[in-house]
DNA sequence: CCATGTTTACTACGTTTGTCATAAAACCAT
DNA sequence: ATGGTTTTATGACAAACGTAGTAAACATGG
């Protein structure tokens, strides 16, 4: 199997995903009226069509074709925090979760369904533990090579 | 104030960040051998070069120059981080957290690592709450038109 | 039908990035 | 000093991207 490409997106791309989620299937007007920036028409025109070739966008059939993005914003987000997992020490995601939660000033609501979502997680790690002998965590180790 | 830049690094760039964050100053050589895949000799030159100019990387005086990364792996994963809870629905972090945790089985070592956090992080509010009036969370609606 | 405005297609150009070849320089063992 | 090895410096080329101009197709009010 070829060498599972990383495959990131780059920033511009990231850009124009961001606005059609936002945004929803928009024609290419209003995606160069809502990309704001001082750009040119055709110059999203070709970033739009650029993208569709790559399949990252769809184009629909109408008359004004709409562009809409294939995938959606959760499979990036994830696919992300994938990477930045891998890339913290050994793949440990905890310092990632300190850096989230350390950073801000967390509201009582966002405290409790933090507590609700370990709450949950222990429920499924004493399962874990009874059901099956010791599960031993995901492969996530070495990388491919 | 001028547009902030995204500034993401590229994969590539990452790649290399990644193996002087694991391997630490080290020389062409040995970047080379250490970056595995089938890569050339002068590849790997020319990128860490690049690097180099464009100030994420820095070379050594020494003999063989030693090659090592300008910005460290925490201050990376605290952008990229920023940049993906601002991607997520107007910039909640709690579904990344919950990407993070429910994504896979932890041990209960993890758990309670957790549930500490959580504790830091209520102390804090509290406080916080005592002290200043309600901090109100700050939306970041429309951008520059 | 036709002038005019909108949408789409095609072409072009400069920069960045990945890939590498050549070759000059510096180093080292004999 | 001399030849082989390692390190460093340059030059190149193609693909990807951001930017945008030109023009063909299409739609529409008159």
């Amino acid at each position: 199997m070829a060498k599972q490409k990383t495959s990131r997106l780059g920033i511009g791309e990231l850009e124009i995903l961001e606005m059609l989620w936002r945004e929803g299937p928009i024609s290419l007007s209003v995606a160069h009226e809502r990309l704001g920036q001082p750009i040119g028409y055709t110059t999203v025109q070709t970033r739009l069509e650029r993208m569709v070739k790559k399949g990252s966008l769809k184009k629909s059939k109408d008359r004004p074709s709409l562009y809409s993005a294939v995938i959606s914003r959760e499979e990036v987000n994830q696919h992300d925090l994938d990477l930045l997992v891998n890339r913290v020490n050994q793949g440990a995601f905890l310092p990632l979760v300190a850096q989230l939660v350390g950073d801000r000033s967390l509201t009582s609501e966002e405290i409790d369904q933090l507590k609700t979502m370990i709450a949950e997680a222990e429920k499924k790690e004493k399962k874990g533990r009874k059901g099956k002998k010791s599960k031993a965590k995901k492969k996530q180790g070495g990388r491919n090579a």
